[in-house]
DNA sequence: TGCCAGGCCGGGT
DNA sequence: ACCCGGCATGGC
């Protein structure tokens, strides 16, 4: 395994030219952006989107009202996103930190410092590294590597670093590699997801056309 | 038609 | 500290 944090920067760039610009992430506003993340885990983001349609339709896409909403309603709502009942309690779960720590607002949590931030985010029952990391990212703004199924495919099938290894270590290496710009870190993991949907598929170990053959 | 999708938890070793 | 079964819908 070739572990050299040069090519994390060579590997953003033949991504970015095959690929170009992605704008992610895929939501009006910081709070709906979380609420995806959420959604999302293990789970195709057509579904998620039905999700987040049948609420929006119902015109509860707000803390608040999911926040008063019955949990049977709410899993109802939610229900294409797969994992139906259990999501409902973990966007519970966020929205309940949400309204006590921050007044319900995203905005003030933003305010809160970034580390001290992801240990809390971490400490809600439903809510692992990918998420709290996307929320930080995508909803938040702030400058944090979030890594997910796609970067570690990517990664181990061009020989960067290995499968098995873990969340922290595959983070750490971007951390390592890159000057911590939000901006950068959003457009590369969403390259990362494009090259994934694209060319490396789980089922089709190949990867002709990869803009990433020639590294 | 079976497999896959932008994970995480809880119980067991 | 790992390992694994469970959670579930919709698209190809």
């Amino acid at each position: 395994m070739v572990i050299a944090n040069h090519s994390i920067f060579k590997i953003y760039h033949k991504l970015y030219q095959a690929f170009g610009p992605q704008r992610w992430w895929p939501g009006d506003t910081p709070f709906e952006i979380a609420v995806g993340a959420i959604l999302t885990q293990n789970t195709n983001w057509g579904n998620v989107e039905k999700a987040i349609n049948n609420l929006k339709k119902q015109n509860t896409l707000s803390a608040k009202a999911i926040h008063e909403m019955p949990g049977k309603k709410l899993s109802e709502l939610i229900r294409p996103a797969g994992y139906y009942n259990i999501k409902a309690k973990r966007l519970k779960s966020f929205i309940d930190f949400l309204m006590n720590d921050y007044h319900g607002r995203m905005k003030r949590m933003k305010n809160e410092d970034m580390h001290s931030l992801r240990k809390k985010l971490l400490s809600i029952n439903g809510i692992g590294p990918e998420t709290a990391d996307s929320i930080i990212l995508y909803a938040l703004e702030k400058p944090i590597f979030v890594i997910d199924a796609y970067t570690k495919r990517v990664l181990s099938r061009h020989g960067i670093m290995e499968h098995e290894k873990s969340y922290d270590e595959f983070q750490e290496l971007f951390h390592s590699s890159l000057k911590k710009d939000m901006k950068l870190f959003n457009e590369y993991h969403a390259l990362f997801v494009r090259v994934g949907k694209t060319f490396c598929k789980l089922k089709k170990p190949l990867c002709d056309k990869c803009p990433l053959n020639d590294l």
